[in-house]
DNA sequence: CTTGACTTCCAAAACGTTTTGGTATATGAT
DNA sequence: ATCATATACCAAAACGTTTTGGAAGTCAAG
């Protein structure tokens, strides 16, 4: 039924080793039988069984990635353009990816190990690193390759890509303060994830640069929902004197705060400015559209995969920490402050 | 350095054949030697090489997942729902989900037949059946499982969970004609796709049952796309008597189509109503909050995929086809006409 | 003390590949 | 003729598991 090097050894001739050797293109068979046995393995529909492969092999050709996520569903968009770019790149170089979800905590470090101890695959993706990460440490003492999106606490080494989100959230304050915000909020992320830390250093700085004292009150965090989004903004808007600008630090959120402004008659971009990070598609397409941070997720889920296969095939990095810096998007949701 | 059987053997003194019986708890094997084995088991750390019981066993406990989409990203929120709910299925089995993307056609056929040939998978989950589809024609021919999200053809026979597309858009128009219009727009899918036949047979259907009369001006064609959501709108919208109502055939294109009228100063639910079908997450944020259809996508790919498994196990299905009734979800985006 | 049934165990084969460690033949140099 | 080298090939082992087809020992019944 299925055909394997043993029917093609019978049909041409020759030895299981010789027709081993000739499909791997070995320098001692000859031109002839190369050509005799590719010809036959096409005419008989040859394909190797994958799994005697890698068991011979000791290698699994496969990528883990396992997304932190809570509830059972990942349809945010951040993470679905991300494992495009991951999975597309994967396949590219021939391997596979093995994806899960786990939400952070003793379950997720449970299944890193389970897939470690099974030598199940070969490296993994990190995405989301947070300030201890569990994961780093897990992978690290294993011994494990590894790749991240997302940089690292100062003292400890590995290889990442990461958008530089202080550069981002700067650009982002500098906008809204030349249009004459000056009671301009934020809200950031769960602060044990590592890029909440840089883009709220950064909405600070944008802050200092612009000569506008920081007010603690108008510092929320929120959980990257776009219902977390408009909770917050709601009690941002019930502010005595609530801001006249709000720096959502990602897209999802920026989505909730414009709902609660809109719930409130707020005219998004007139009334109130609302700003995002990630320019995920359905930014342009909002209503009001939204000014954004445009951080390449596809390309930088390519990236993060690459260098992890590079490493895995021994190969040195020639960057092995890559820092990329966001673009700033002006739309509609963020306009003149009213006088 | 990696346990194996032998390992155990050797540490317990039985044959890797008793230690591999004990394991798997046969009958012929004594109490106290399972007891012994499964304890030096956990001593050693083992975990059985899944790569050498696929290769004996001759198969591969993996489903394989081909999107069809078009260009490599695939940000879909339909498609990320429904495969959070198939790999979150096949991973509770015990499955591995091996996914990819291709654009319906030839690569898409040969990528199939790639993972047939290869024996790469035991089986496949497919989605979005398309009126002719050479992916059911491949896999019936070879004789490979499959379960489908979608219906066939009437003379073609699998297993599938489908939405009633008819039904919901007979509800959609019901509700609008119930809200006084009458001049109600209909972008559909591209008209391969099974769906968009039910889905454009239940607005007609609807508007007959309100005694409404079909106007082909009104009837649009989008490629799912907000983007052209938003181009089909524009074209409607230009009509020397234009709709006062759209219903568009996902979410995505309904977004398009109230950018579209938004562009023109239009207010979406008192100017001009419009509606999607899918209720993804962001139906519930935008502004306004969008008048669709719930299909429940992560349970459908958790359903189908669950089907699948039944079949690969050799078990019967209680039901083959499965019909699910969307139901609708009336918010801001639909309303009363302006007289 | 045989016989058969039952319990408990195991050696060896098998899955399909790659790699190791050769052998055999031809060619050319001495 | 002999030796060295290069070329073309292959048998067997190995990867780690499951399954097949017994074998050995115990026990009860005849």
């Amino acid at each position: 039924m299925v055909v394997t090097l043993k029917d093609i050894a019978k049909e041409t001739g020759k030895s299981i080793t010789t027709v081993s050797r000739a499909l791997n293109d070995y320098g001692d068979v000859s031109v002839a039988t190369k050509e005799l046995v590719h010809r036959v393995a096409g005419e008989l529909g040859y394909t190797p069984n994958i799994f005697a492969q890698r068991l011979q092999k000791q290698n699994t050709d496969t990528i883990g990635l396992i997304f932190p996520t809570f509830g059972p569903r990942f349809s945010d968009p951040f993470f679905s353009e991300l494992l495009a770019g991951i999975g597309n790149q994967a396949a590219d170089l021939g391997y596979d990816l093995l994806v899960s979800t786990r939400a952070p905590g003793d379950e997720e470090i449970k299944a890193y190990r389970a897939m470690v101890q099974g030598r199940r695959v070969d490296g993994f993706v990190l995405v989301r690193t947070r300030r201890k990460d569990a994961r780093v440490e897990c992978l690290q003492e294993a011994d494990y390759p590894f790749v991240a999106f997302g940089c690292a606490e100062d003292n400890i080494d590995f290889p990442y890509v990461d958008e530089d989100g202080a550069y981002g959230m700067k650009l982002v304050v500098e906008h809204l303060a030349s249009l004459g915000h000056q009671r301009i909020a934020c809200i950031s992320p769960p602060p044990e994830l590592m890029f909440a830390h840089y883009r709220l250093q950064g909405f600070k700085d944008g802050l200092t640069e612009a000569g506008i004292p920081t007010d603690d009150a108008l510092l929320r965090v929120g959980n990257l929902t776009q219902r977390d989004g408009y909770e917050q903004a709601k009690i941002l808007l019930d502010l005595p004197s609530p801001p006249t600008a709000i720096a959502a630090c990602n897209d999802l959120m920026a989505f909730g705060a414009m709902s609660a402004a809109q719930d409130r008659d707020l005219v998004v971009g007139k009334d109130i400015s609302i700003t995002g990070f990630d320019n995920i598609p359905m930014a342009e397409y909002s209503h009001p559209s939204l000014t954004t941070l445009h951080q390449p997720l596809y390309q930088i889920g390519a990236m993060v995969c690459k260098m992890l296969i590079r490493l895995l095939q021994g190969e040195e990095l020639d960057e092995k920490k890559i820092l990329l810096k966001p673009e700033l998007i002006v739309r509609q949701s963020s306009g003149l402050l009213k006088s």
